[in-house]
DNA sequence: AATGAGGACAACCGCGGTGTT
DNA sequence: TAACACCGCGGTTGTCCTCAT
């Protein structure tokens, strides 16, 4: 059966998303809810199809969306499940709170693959590429294994370490964060959650887990399971931080504001309207 | 300081699945 | 059952940014 392309239609916008549609587009998005993508620009008043503003929303716009790098126990997650699943990304970042399917592929094909490859590990098969790395050339298939796949440094020392760098950006999302305006996008601090599902992966027996593990033994970001907070909840919390001045007034000392934080403050205006 | 290469990621495209008429 | 419409998924592309030269 054919199918009219979704986007051909003339006088639709492409392309990257301006700051206003973005506003657009979340605030009929908190005033009405999701409905039919296809009526939303219309209704939104956007020059888009539903398709982008789809896209949009659940790629960047969303309130539930963490921000920032995988954390370790998230890559460790995200190898695990591919080895299980393929390419299945939409199945793999449900699994992932907070992340979506294409955040995972992004950085599966920009990040994890180079990694794997580094170990010696066929991204695809998840299993030793041929001919072996480079020495020392182990032994025997289980040596191979253990030298390539088990070996955590094979992992992060040469490249700078994840756990490390998300030392020095992540803020945890505790009282103290919400009272911490996030002054830059990968600096907003949900990108390092230890969520029940990406932690269970240390309980597998995969090998993946076995590597990194001790890396990430001791989440470094120092965030317990349990202690990030649901966006809605931390909106709900905003009017009695210090965070409001900021996602009220917009940033005062940066000159781009992230769309996410034009989210808060749009919502915040729509549904508690009494505040100000 | 200029510039080219490579990396990172947002966004688009096309197809398949599913619900409705 | 067929035709259609819509949504979601996975692959790919385009653009911007960073870094090395």
């Amino acid at each position: 059966m054919g199918r009219q392309p979704c986007c051909d239609k003339v006088g639709l916008k492409k392309g990257p998303w301006t700051a206003e549609e973005d506003q657009k587009l979340v605030s009929f998005l908190v005033a009405n809810g999701q409905c039919c993508w296809r009526a939303v620009p219309k209704l939104a008043g956007l020059l888009r199809c539903g398709k982008s503003c789809r896209l949009r929303w659940t790629n960047y716009l969303r309130p539930d969306l963490k921000r920032g790098l995988l954390s370790e126990d998230e890559e460790r997650t995200v190898i695990e499940l591919h080895e299980q699943m393929g390419n299945r990304w939409s199945k793999i970042a449900s699994h992932l709170p907070g992340r979506t399917d294409n955040e995972i592929k992004n950085h599966w094909n920009t990040h994890i693959k180079k990694k794997l490859r580094k170990m010696g590990i066929d991204p695809v098969t998840h299993k030793p590429l041929q001919p072996a790395p480079p020495p020392p050339p182990p032994q025997h298939p289980e040596e191979e294994k253990a030298a390539g796949l088990g070996n955590i440094e094979a992992f992060c020392s040469d490249e700078v370490s994840m756990a490390r760098l998300l030392d020095d950006i992540v803020l945890p999302c505790d009282d103290e964060f919400i009272g911490t305006p996030p002054p830059a996008p990968a600096a907003c601090g949900i990108s390092a959650a230890s969520s029940p599902e990406s932690s269970s992966s240390s309980t597998s027996s995969s090998f993946y887990s076995a590597a990194a593990a001790p890396a990430s033994s001791g989440d470094s970001s120092g965030i317990v399971d349990g202690e990030w907070h649901d966006l809605s909840q931390m909106m709900m919390e905003w009017p009695e931080t210090m965070w409001l001045d900021d996602v009220v007034t917009g940033p005062a000392s940066w000159e781009f504001e992230d769309p996410f934080v034009t989210y808060q403050r749009i919502a915040l205006f729509d549904h508690q309207p009494e505040l100000f």
